[in-house]
DNA sequence: TTACGCAGTAAGCATTTACTTACTTAAGGT
DNA sequence: ACCTTAAGTAAGTAAATGCTTACTGCGTAA
């Protein structure tokens, strides 16, 4: 019987959800399966966190300050607007890949949770990403960049439809999904309709 | 205790099943819960179907001889590829605008379910619609009615995610979504790409 | 009028779930 | 060396799950 620390024990229970979701799915993280791949017991986990629910809200709050921090920083750079716009996918689409886990979170299950508190989390996650795309796209028009017939909304859905498909083909495809040909396909056809 | 024909209760339990889905989300279909709603007790229900995938199974085989049926004719009528895009594009749309538990099915969860037959019937149901999406722009491309320097895998890619965005939008804005809008929006999005 | 098939019920099955409780023991500062 | 703190366990809980069982009674065809 090894002892960690309480902070150690988060981190891991949080690997340990992340892991199963992407290898068995959101209905395979029990108390006892998630307890059973740290190493300790089913017990053991709610003096870490709280509640089950706690988890899932700790490991959103960790893609607040990673994925969401770094996003912000790229929209808001000195590049210009067609740089940010692939460094700003390819980040996001690279997070996805190395996250599969958070992806799965994300852009499929957690919508339909049973947490509101959750849901609530996840959609603030991802209509900042909407706004933060928007800006992208905004500042392109007025640099004179791209035309300024289109809809802003229109391609930030477009930008969003490109996540989500790639959480599907990482679904479907299994581990190896052509990361960088993907991101510039998609680039190139966001050009497509912004030029 | 009125009594029904295995028929009827088949009916009532998969629009039950469909309902719950859209209303509480997919965990909440539990026997006892679908027993309630039909107003039987839940016994019963083990009655006119085998098993709980069975229902599910039966709901995806009204989906192929619905939607999929219709989607079918349209691609291969002999309208233009224009006109077959659109009507395509918006017998989908609001096919899962009238059916939310099974756009949920199909578009969010059912990919994560337990149930590995089911989950075949799933893939089945969207690389059709894949298929038959792809056959109305490679007529498109081959009538001059688009470049032929777009990939037909990345538009077919394309219209997949326009569908998976509206399903998300349903999800996040409730009742009120404007079909004729989004199919417009999405028709000209789609032909941006390919003129 | 009787008898039988089939839709229904109530109760209970074994299992799983999230979480709690009473207790034990490892580890670190003094 | 001791003693407090906190990490751990084992064994429970109540509730929910899918499904089965033993039985009841309606309606139709003989």
């Amino acid at each position: 019987m090894i002892r960690k620390s309480t902070e150690i024990r988060q981190a891991q229970i949080k690997k340990a959800v992340l892991d199963i979701i992407s290898e068995e799915g959101l209905h395979s993280i029990s108390s006892r399966n998630v307890a059973k791949r740290v190493g300790i017991t089913d017990g053991a986990i709610f003096r870490h966190f709280k509640s089950k629910p706690a988890i899932l809200k700790s490991i959103m709050d960790d893609v607040k300050s990673g994925l969401l921090a770094d996003l912000r920083a790229i929209a808001s750079d000195d590049g210009n607007p067609e740089s940010r716009l692939y460094r700003f996918l390819s980040t996001n689409i690279k997070y996805l890949m190395q996250n599969r886990g958070i992806a799965i979170l994300l852009y499929s299950e957690a919508a339909h949770l049973n947490y509101k508190e959750l849901r609530n989390q996840l959609h603030s996650v991802l209509s900042e990403q909407k706004s933060l795309i928007s800006k992208i796209i905004r500042d392109g028009m007025k640099g004179g960049n791209w035309k300024k017939s289109v809809n802003i909304d229109d391609a930030a859905i477009l930008y969003m439809g490109i996540l989500i498909i790639f959480n599907v083909k990482l679904f479907m495809a299994g581990k190896d999904v052509a990361v960088d040909n993907y991101c510039k396909r998609m680039f190139n056809l966001m050009e497509e309709v912004l030029k």
